[in-house]
RNA sequence: GGUGACGUAGCUCAGUCGGUAGAGCAGGGGACUCAUAAGCCCUUGGUCACAGGUUCAAAUCCUGUCGUCACCA
């Protein structure tokens, strides 16, 4: 089969707080799971997101503790690598927006859309704080609400009627931060022609409906008939200059810059593995048979930038040739052929909300339970359809229950039959009956099935499905009953374990773009010595003015095949089998 | 306020083009013992948010109400 290139962006975290198992659960696991299973087939696969890094709240984080912006960011760009690290999310690059790749290509992304007619000026009305000589955002002024009388009602909106509010429009405004008075001022900025770009989002919106998710399909359509200018620019200190004359103090806006951020870090990767052409084989490759697909994996808030915004700014860009410099003759960019949006995942059935102690650090829990057992509770109930909830009691129960009592159980009772029995070598098999001949090609049948749901993003449904064949296995088992018939025969235990241990063995690949360390310990315990997966690494990468840590993934040692086992007889098991699954027991 | 999505067993969720409601877990019972008292078999349990409507037939289509969520210079 046709080799095919995935590109996977992932949402972009915003420098400002912790992430937590809400933001893992909807947009950092899904990707993960689906690039290790790419991997697995033998496509070319690279999974590339970083750290939002610019606007307004971080600064407004830095004054408050009396850091710089850029101490902020630094802070939380290595908290987001390390959380991401502990849970295995294997990223090709995982880098950030304030690197020097990342500032040209968004430069240059500002100058091909003022070049291709898309963007224009216009004078805006903006609050304007004269205590810290800064332009507020909507949400940082409070003032009361000109629609009910809420004395505290936000500049984006008043939270007692539900209205949308423009901060101009409060009465009585006051600065959320040091709550003195900010000002009216005009402000000119260049604004993004979207309407002209609404019929070409809309034709590329109009053939997605065999496997987009019908709700983000619909919000998308909804919103692209009917877009309206929006401001590409901003009052800023801490973001992207704009790259024209007599703009100072003007920034692309922060998101326009951090969506871009899919294609620079392509760029970024490109170069750091040394082929600084790679990134067009997904950006400007041949997509018209399929076999080249971006996919961004975003949670349900960012629906309408990834699925309209963004494909706004590709089509406006046309490309990253440079008509300046009389390069003009690389083609279009590529659209994300799917943008498998999640829902959200609650906590105890409360939003996450770390001012309200509503929260769940992922660092604690990966040293806690370790990332397996988190990985598998949250891809259980991932929020693929509507809105979840981590129940503590839920999460033990089907660690326990699941995870520990059918799967880890089905290897433990296995291989220490095997162990025992057999001098700890996979047994050889005899003739196989119809029983055992059905279980392996129901084995071999999963790797079609659950690829199959893996391709198509229903994560939840293809571990169910994985399951299922635990289950069946277990089931196997129970009706052949080795341990009795190693007393009276043994060649016909050697076969039915000889079974059971091949299709533990396909298990351990069908399983583990879900808990890749539980399956690779599983294949050390089946004796093999190679991994199924690369390893993950923190690397600092030079620019010329500055250097930032990015996390990054090396292939070069994996071997894994998304293919049936053909596991060996006698092959030497990995030493005495021992439980790999541990217990959860909830204090009461 | 506008737009969209969702509301199915105690819990987490499936239900494709309308045809007498499903799974896993929890609860109850049973046989076994290789296995981390795990696994296997059987089983209780639902007026499919509510109210109307279309239809021979609606969880499924339409309207309204309530609730939840997201987005909206």
């Amino acid at each position: 089969m046709k080799q095919e290139n995935i590109l996977v962006c992932v949402a972009w975290p915003y420098a400002n707080g912790d992430l937590h198992v809400g933001h893992v659960a909807g947009a950092y696991l899904p990707p993960d799971i689906f690039a290790r299973y790419h991997r697995l087939k033998g496509n070319r696969v690279v999974m590339v997101s970083g750290s939002d890094a610019h606007g307004t709240p971080i600064v407004v984080r830095a004054d408050k503790e009396g850091v710089t912006p850029r101490e902020v960011f630094e802070r939380f760009h290595q908290r987001f690598i390390l959380t991401q690290q502990k849970l295995g999310i294997s990223y090709d690059l995982y880098t950030h927006t304030d690197t020097e790749n990342h500032h040209a290509i968004s430069q240059q992304m500002f100058r091909k859309l003022l070049d291709n007619g898309y963007l224009f000026k216009a004078r805006q009305k903006q609050l304007y704080a004269e205590t810290q000589q800064r332009f507020l955002p909507d949400r940082l002024v409070e003032g009361t609400c000109p629609i009910c009388g809420y004395d505290k009602a936000r500049g984006d909106q008043c939270d007692n009627c539900g209205n949308l509010l423009d901060g101009t429009q409060l009465i009585n405004p006051r600065s959320r931060i040091d709550g003195a008075a900010p000002v009216v001022r005009e402000s000119e900025q260049y604004m993004w022609d979207l309407p002209a770009l609404s019929g070409r989002i809309s034709a590329y919106l109009a053939d997605k409906d065999a496997y987009w998710r019908r709700g983000v399909l619909e919000f998308a359509r909804n919103f692209a008939t009917d877009v309206q200018p929006r401001a590409f620019t901003r009052d800023l200190t801490w973001g992207i200059p704009i790259p024209v004359p007599d703009a100072e103090g003007k920034c692309i806006y922060v998101w326009w810059e951090a969506v871009l951020g899919y294609l620079s870090a392509t760029v970024e990767w490109a170069k750091v593995i040394g082929q600084p052409d790679a990134w067009k084989d997904f950006w400007y490759g041949d997509a018209s048979d399929g076999s080249t697909r971006i996919y961004n994996f975003i949670g349900k808030d960012n629906i309408l930038f990834h699925t309209v915004l963004w494909q706004g700014i590709l089509l406006g860009m046309g490309n990253l040739g440079q008509p300046w410099d009389g390069d003009t003759a690389n083609p279009v960019f590529n659209l994300p052929y799917d943008v498998p949006a999640n829902q959200y995942l609650n906590l105890g059935g409360q939003k996450f909300s770390k001012s309200q102690g509503v929260s769940l650090d992922v660092i604690d829990l990966t040293e806690k339970y370790g990332p397996d057992a988190v990985r598998f509770y949250l891809s259980s109930i991932m929020p693929e359809t509507r809105d979840a909830d981590w129940a503590w009691a839920d999460f033990a129960q089907r660690n326990n229950t699941e995870l520990l009592g059918k799967w880890g159980n089905l290897i433990q009772r296995t291989l220490s039959q095997i162990w025992k029995n057999f001098e700890g070598r996979i047994p050889e098999p005899g003739p196989l009956t119809e029983v055992d001949t059905a279980l392996i090609a129901q084995s071999e049948a999963a790797f079609d099935v659950i690829g199959d749901m893996l391709g198509k993003v229903r994560l939840r449904d293809a571990l169910g499905e994985a399951m299922a064949l635990a289950t069946a296995t277990n089931q196997y088992l129970d009706g052949q009953a080795p341990w009795k018939m190693i007393k009276v025969d043994r060649a016909r235990a050697a076969t039915q374990l000889y079974v059971a241990a091949r299709v533990i063995d396909s298990l351990t690949v069908l399983f583990s773009p879900f808990i890749p360390n539980l399956c690779e310990a599983a294949r050390r315990q089946l004796g093999y010595t190679e991994p199924l997966f690369g390893t993950q690494f923190v690397e600092t990468l030079r620019e010329a003015t500055r250097d930032h840590d990015a996390l990054r993934y090396d292939a070069s040692l994996a071997t894994g095949n998304w293919a049936p086992s053909a596991l060996k007889p006698g092959q030497a098991l990995g030493g005495e089998p021992k439980g790999l699954v541990a217990r959860i027991e909830l204090a009461a």
